[in-house]
RNA sequence: GGGCUCUUAGCUCAGUUGGUUAGAGCGCAUCGUUGACAUCGAUGAGGUCACUGGUUCGAAUCCAGUAGAGCCCACCA
């Protein structure tokens, strides 16, 4: 049996002092490259990712786990890995934070052509060639190559702020995951859905292997389409003097043509079907015969059939029983049937072979022509159709179950339209090709018997994990990347051992991938889930957009256009990297980078930290830095000021706004909600009206109250900001080591300390703040200058409500006098703004020019009866009266009500000025 | 040849089941250096939601078509 993997069983949580934060940052600007690396540091030491198995099995806690698809061992961090990094890790901060026993599992791909040709090339500029060491001592370069450069992409990753267990770290071709590989091509022989067979494959003659349909690429090329004569010949092998035209853009492989063929109901042919043609540059005659794949409208309406390089003809041989000629060497040159044309490269052989024809003359014409050219993904090299026999995996039965956990809901696709990508590649799926020409990867568990001249007995192999014994060769091939990575998301929990690890922690939860690999990987992943251990690898898999350069193009190493994370992470901090990925991040749609949206983030992160300075100053410290007094709400919620009451339900509802939006991985309105109660709410408002005046030190109860309401929002943004809010965190009170915010509970403010009517009266406030705000800068009053307001109020009722908040709007509008009645007079020279149910005046002796007053106040009442107009014309319209839901009709009243109102009061002040 | 996506402010994009006077960030304009933040604050300008038709009391949102842009499948040699 493989070996368990060894998976600590202790939570080791740190019980040393964490790191210090910044006490009483000085600086205006909040430096996040000091704070990162000791906040993770302290995070992985203190095991505050950890995840264990007991928990879920004996604690009863809820797993949540996300498999990171494992990046390339010779990869570099790129944009794509930390787009869905930013958002695998919000997820599982999220969760854990809601209480799930969270596991993010890491790990590396052994990455079978990419690897090899990077170990390959290096040992290429010290003189040192593959072949010339061969298998053993090559390999042994790339695990030395492995454990010098292997894990570089994970360290970057933790500059990411990645919070995954790295204790469950994996590499596919570590021992366990390979014992599962090998295991599993023996268990899919044994079930019958491993064979071998001899077909045409998808031949890369630079990497000299196969590859599967899905590392193709199919390019349109501009290229020639050429007509040849293929002349009719008798019996005897004469020529008749009647000949068929055949159009082709692959002269090169004529050598390999075993017949002709024409549509069965083309009348043109019919006399000539069954008689025989010269093939051009060999001598040999091939049949003319009937086929349906045939298209007549194509070229001159004949097909030369070559079914040793094309799959089409491959099909129409096996149709005919036709022989099927292999012309090509593994490396791309013709041999030896080829004939005059042996040892040429393909493209060499492509031009001669045309100069020949037309010097015979059977050379009709050349036309220009788009190619449709298929591309190996890896090495560019244009692919070539060979036969040879290679291992399949038989798919069917496999992508039977696989569809099936999709279409019955079991898996849900976020975005959905992924699913249907996802059936049309499963309905429709062909055999996978599992063996490569390669020495980098698992050994195919096949053995071979050999005879004392050691010759292989292809036909008597054994499939078995370990040698039969004496006597005996192993497969010298190796199996596709994907046929170990298929496996990740339960060979990683220590499969097929029965580990406590599989049995907390699957099934999965979520999978977050781009979508360039939903055929590669996704669904094999779902396949080998549901046939192996007869249960899905996660129950959600989101799909990310892709991320491109500023002008929509992919990044590249050719083009120069990438962007790289770690420049980005220094320049403006991890934290902004996440944010702004995180706001980036919506619906799948593709995303245009520009480096200087980092900045957004940035400048959030920076916000946040010097709205906690506000504050944040006053709160008593010790020697080092730390904080002394835990300030503690006394009041409740009651006896709260009305910008803390409005304060307090907006937190609650945003919380709760963004829980749903989280859990919907609406990531990017997560961030825009967080970001608005924050910024707007909190530094806009909130502390704006709270701050101390000039000299004075804030109440006791308002630092703690705003340092409540700062350390939610903390863990509301930790997700996204995972160092600059743990660094706030513990400047806000005393903590016990190792209650750092990491480890805290998602925030779940009380919904009875919401108050609607506050957020109604509050809201009031602003506007009301808002308006004068704006006549101040209509007038161009200097900030410096003190004027007077009067707000008149509709009603005794709002005018106590106004009066309530007489101070907000004294401060925010920067009044020296406010004078608030239901009933006033008003003052000569003065601005007025309607503000719902209030008007106010701004008195601007000598500053107003009457004029420019007029003209706006006309143009705003003419503004409010376009609008009204509007509402008006809908509500006589009897049909919407009779048929609109009762509250869009209320709705629409109250706006009309309204309206006129302010067009009321806004006259009444345009005839005041006479 | 099939399938999918996109087209909303100068730019990049949000807009959940059809009901706001269509939003954000950046950019732009005007004003602002007294103790959180100029990586900032206040205010403002800027959109017939690609086009046409339909469904509906009501459409950026649903349906059909048209035009552009892009992606994925597919054996037209």
């Amino acid at each position: 049996m493989p070996e368990t993997p060894e998976i600590p069983r202790d939570r080791n949580r740190q019980t040393d002092t964490p790191p210090t934060p910044d006490p009483a940052p000085t600086g205006s600007a909040y430096e996040p490259a000091e704070v990162e690396e000791k906040w993770y540091r302290y995070w992985e030491a203190g095991g505050f990712f950890d995840a264990e198995p007991d928990a879920v099995l004996e604690g009863g806690k809820a797993p949540f786990v996300i498999p990171m698809p494992p990046p390339n061992v010779t990869g570099r961090l790129h944009m794509g890995h930390a787009l869905q990094d930013t958002v695998q890790d919000l997820l599982v901060r999220f969760k854990r934070m809601q209480g799930f026993e969270a596991l993010w599992i890491p790990g590396i791909d052994h990455a079978g052509i990419a690897t090899q040709n990077v170990v390959e090339r290096t040992l290429k500029k010290d003189g040192v060639d593959r072949k010339a060491i061969g298998r053993e001592a090559f390999l042994e370069h790339v695990w030395a190559w492995k454990e010098e450069y292997g894990d570089i992409i994970l360290q970057q990753k933790r500059r990411l702020g990645d919070s995954c267990d790295w204790r469950y770290e994996r590499f596919t071709m570590d021992d366990g995951l390979s014992r599962a590989v090998q295991e599993v091509f023996v268990t899919l022989y044994e079930q019958g859905l491993v064979y071998r067979g001899d077909y045409l494959v998808n031949w890369d003659p630079d990497n000299q292997t196969v590859i599967s349909n899905e590392e193709v690429d199919n390019v349109e090329r501009p290229g020639s389409l050429w007509t040849v004569r293929y002349p009719v010949v008798d019996d005897e092998g004469n020529e008749t003097g009647e000949a068929i035209q055949i159009a082709t853009t692959r002269p090169e492989t004529i050598p390999a043509d075993t017949a002709v063929a024409v549509h069965p109901e083309d009348e043109r042919f019919t006399a000539l079907v069954g008689k025989r043609v010269k093939v051009p540059t060999t001598g040999r005659t091939v049949p003319i015969i009937a086929d349906d794949a045939v298209k007549m409208d194509f070229g001159q309406g004949a097909l030369k059939v070559t079914p040793g390089h094309s799959e089409v003809d491959f099909e129409i041989g096996k149709r005919h029983d036709l022989e099927t000629l292999s012309i090509m060497n593994l490396d791309g040159t013709l041999n030896e049937l080829a004939g005059a044309y042996a040892g040429l490269d393909r493209a060499e052989a492509k031009t001669r072979i045309v100069t020949d024809l037309a010097e015979a003359g059977l050379l009709v014409k050349t036309e220009d022509y788009t190619v449709t050219t298929p591309i190996s993904s890896r090495s560019k090299a244009v692919i070539e159709p060979l036969l040879s026999p290679q291992w399949y995996v038989a798919m069917e039965p496999l992508a039977k179950k696989a569809l099936a956990v999709v279409d019955d809901g079991t898996i849900t696709f976020h975005p959905s339209r992924w699913a249907n990508e996802y059936r049309r590649w499963l309905e429709d799926i062909r055999d996978w090709p599992i063996s490569r020409q390669l020495w980098w990867g698992h050994r195919i568990p096949v053995w071979y018997p050999v005879d004392e001249t050691g010759e292989r007995d292809e036909e008597n192999f054994v499939v078995s994990v370990d040698s039969p014994g004496e006597g005996y060769v192993q497969d010298e091939d190796v199996l596709d990347t994907w046929f170990s990575s298929w496996l990740w998301p339960f060979a990683t929990l220590g499969w097929p051992g029965q580990t406590d690890a599989l049995k907390a922690f699957y099934p999965g939860s979520v999978l977050v991938s781009g979508y360039d690999i939903l055929f590669f990987w996704i669904a094999r992943m779902i396949m080998a889930g549901t046939h192996f251990l007869d249960e899905v690898p996660y129950t959600d898999v989101f799909i990310t957009g892709m991320i491109k350069d500023k002008q929509g193009r992919w990044m590249s190493k050719s083009l120069g256009n990438g962007i790289d994370p770690l420049d980005m992470i220094e320049q403006y901090g991890a934290d902004a990297v996440r944010y702004t990925l995180g706001v980036l991040c919506a619906q799948g749609q593709d995303i245009k980078l520009d480096p200087a949206k980092f900045e957004g983030g940035r400048n959030f992160a920076n916000k946040i930290w010097n709205a906690s300075r506000v504050f944040g100053r006053f709160v008593e410290r010790d020697d080092a830095g730390r904080p002394t007094e835990d300030l503690r709400r006394e009041r409740g919620f009651g006896e709260l000021e009305l910008a803390e009451r409005w304060l307090l339900t907006r937190l609650h509802d945003t919380v709760e706004a963004v829980t749903e939006a989280l859990g919907a991985y609406r990531i990017s309105e997560a961030a825009h909600l967080a970001y608005d109660f924050v910024w707007r709410d909190f530094c806009d408002w909130y502390l704006e009206v709270s701050k101390a005046p000039f000299g004075e030190t804030p109440s006791r109860e308002t630092l703690a109250l705003s340092t409540e309401v700062f350390e939610q929002i903390l863990q509301l943004l930790h997700p996204f900001m995972p160092f600059v809010t743990e660094e706030l965190w513990w400047t806000l009170r005393p903590r016990e080591a190792g209650d750092a915010l990491v480890a805290s509970s998602w925030p779940a403010p009380d919904p009875a300390e919401t108050d609607a009517e506050a957020a109604q009266t509050f809201a009031t406030v602003q506007d009301l703040v808002t308006a004068i705000r704006q006549v101040r800068a209509q007038y161009n009053v200097p900030p410096s200058q003190d004027v007077r307001a009067l707000v008149g109020a509709g009603d005794a009722a709002t005018a106590a409500a106004v009066e309530g908040a007489r101070e907000y709007v004294e401060r925010l509008a920067g009044l020296s006098d406010l004078t608030i009645g239901a009933d006033l007079e008003k003052p000569s020279a003065s601005a007025a703004v309607v503000v719902g149910a209030h008007v106010v005046y701004v008195p601007l002796e000598g500053m107003i020019d009457l004029d420019v007053e007029r003209q706006r106040l006309q143009k705003e009442i003419d503004g409010k009866r376009g609008f009204l107009a509007g509402v008006e014309k809908k509500l006589q319209n009897e049909a919407f009266v009779s048929r609109a839901p009762e509250a869009v009709v209320a709705k629409e009243r109250q706006k009309a009500e309204d309206a006129k109102a302010e067009i009321t009061a806004l006259e009444a002040n345009l005839a005041d000025l006479g």
